[in-house]
DNA sequence: GCACAACTAAACATTT
DNA sequence: AAAATGTTTAGTTGTG
């Protein structure tokens, strides 16, 4: 008999409600974004569904997504709405506090998320201010954006730690011994597996003709078919090309998408000091052929078994190894969460601390959080240096900037029918109102 | 039927 | 000692 895993939902941690999530403004002072902006702003025309094909390239399902809206149902007009669009004009306001928008989707509860357990804990993890949670920070996470894992039973939460444990994207850092903050290791992202985890995290739940399902199937379910399957525990329900059903679950979805695409435009992090890269990983990563991402392929974990989950004893007993022995030497989290408030450590320290990737093919410029050259920074191995981030800065930002200004074109997009439909939504209700009265 | 990815359960060890 | 955390193994399910 193991030992007693459950946490009662009541014990759920607070969450870390503190962190704000960059917005579009922060992006959109990088630059690369305002052509996006000019040029999706003035056009909030519904997206023809007819032309959705099934060939999904980069942020296309966004505009997938933004087909569903077409056929936004009344009853949903309550959900209050949170465009990008809003938060370019005000920016005060931060766009995706999560505070804003978990209540109106609690009706998510009762579906579970179309997410699998790495990519809700790379969400819980980015959405950190620190990147890096504890166990228990990633429980609560999870717990207070899918309140579904509220009544599951409560191997959810093994399964987490198994993720944690098998799942090489993931990275323990040991506390400070001198400031125990409760127990465990926090869990950080390995920044190398950044990009195939937002690519997954991109394509996961819209990938396709829109798709629901609940317990007895798995995430590729959302990936792979197109049929809408409502399940109750173990039967199946429903079985239709029905999609009204699950909006709250893809709109949850979408936007917690988009906080983490949009985290980017956070302040860097000095994590140097608490990464390590496993060096194991990195070889096996960037070994010719074999973990390389097929480009527009997905994977949250790739293609490759081995990359998500590494099963090999041996490269699993290299990449221990390496974690353990390296990231102890290194100081603590704590006081990096120290240096945080200070932050805009935007190459302060110069080029120190950047990635080499001389020896790699890690696609970062591929990666929405990953560039400013932050994540690379944040990863840093004093055993890699050979010409610190030499490659990072050479490199053009292009596909960088593609990406960012598809995603901004993307967002807008969405917000202009967002907001579309509220004054549709508005118009009829009067409409209603003004019928009722006669 | 097979391989694979993801999930789940469980046992056990370690840490707090 | 209990609970939380971390590791590992094994089995199941769904998909291509």
């Amino acid at each position: 008999m193991g030992p007693v895993i459950g946490m009662t939902p009541e014990k759920r941690a607070e969450t870390p409600g503190a962190e704000k999530v960059a917005g579009l403004s922060q992006i959109y002072k990088m630059g690369s974004l305002p052509e996006a902006v000019d040029a999706a702003r003035p056009k909030a025309t519904l997206v023809d569904s007819e032309s959705a094909d099934d060939e999904l390239t980069n942020l296309n399902w966004l505009h997938e997504s933004t087909n569903l809206l077409t056929n936004f149902s009344l009853g949903s007009e309550g959900l209050p709405i949170v465009s990008p669009l809003y938060d370019i004009e005000g920016d005060d306001v931060p766009p995706f506090e999560p505070s804003r928008y978990q209540d109106p989707e609690k009706k998510s509860a009762t579906s579970k998320p179309p997410y699998s357990f790495s990519l809700l804990i790379y969400m819980a993890i980015e959405h950190s201010p620190n990147k890096c949670l504890p166990v228990k920070e990633i429980y609560s996470w999870i717990l207070d954006r899918f309140p579904y894992f509220a009544t599951a039973p409560t191997g959810w939460k093994n399964s987490v730690r198994h993720n944690l444990s098998l799942n090489k994207c993931f990275q323990k850092v040991e506390r400070s011994h001198g400031k125990v903050n409760g127990k465990g290791s926090l869990w950080c992202v390995d920044p190398e597996y950044k990009p195939s985890l937002m690519r997954a995290l991109k394509k996961q739940p819209f990938s396709s003709t829109l798709t629901v399902y609940t317990p007895p199937a798995s995430p590729r379910s959302y990936k792979k078919t197109s049929v809408l399957r409502v399940w109750k525990g173990k039967t199946l329900l429903k079985r239709s090309s029905d999609t009204s059903l699950e909006q709250g679950v893809l709109e949850q979805g979408s936007k917690l998408l988009m906080e983490v695409l949009f985290s980017t435009g956070e302040k860097p992090l000095p994590l140097k000091t608490a990464l390590q890269k496993k060096r194991s990983y990195s070889n096996a990563f960037t070994h010719p052929g074999a973990a390389r991402l097929p480009e527009g392929d997905s994977p949250a974990t790739s293609t490759d078994p081995k990359e998500d989950h590494n099963y090999s004893a041996s490269s699993m007993a290299a990449q221990r190894c390496v974690s353990r022995s390296s990231v102890s030497s290194l100081s603590s989290v704590d006081e990096v969460y120290e240096l945080i408030p200070k932050s805009s450590h935007v190459g302060s320290d110069g080029s120190e601390g950047f990635h080499s990737e001389e020896d790699t093919d890690v696609d970062y410029e591929d990666d929405p959080l990953g560039d400013s050259g932050y994540a690379p920074q944040a990863c840093a191995d004093t055993s890699r240096k050979g010409q610190p981030g030499k490659k990072m800065r050479t490199q053009p930002c292009q596909e960088i900037d593609e990406e960012l200004k598809e995603a901004a074109g993307s967002l807008l997009h969405l917000a202009g029918i967002r907001t579309c439909l509220g004054s549709l939504i508005s118009t009829v209700k009067t409409q209603n109102q003004k019928q009722r009265k006669k």
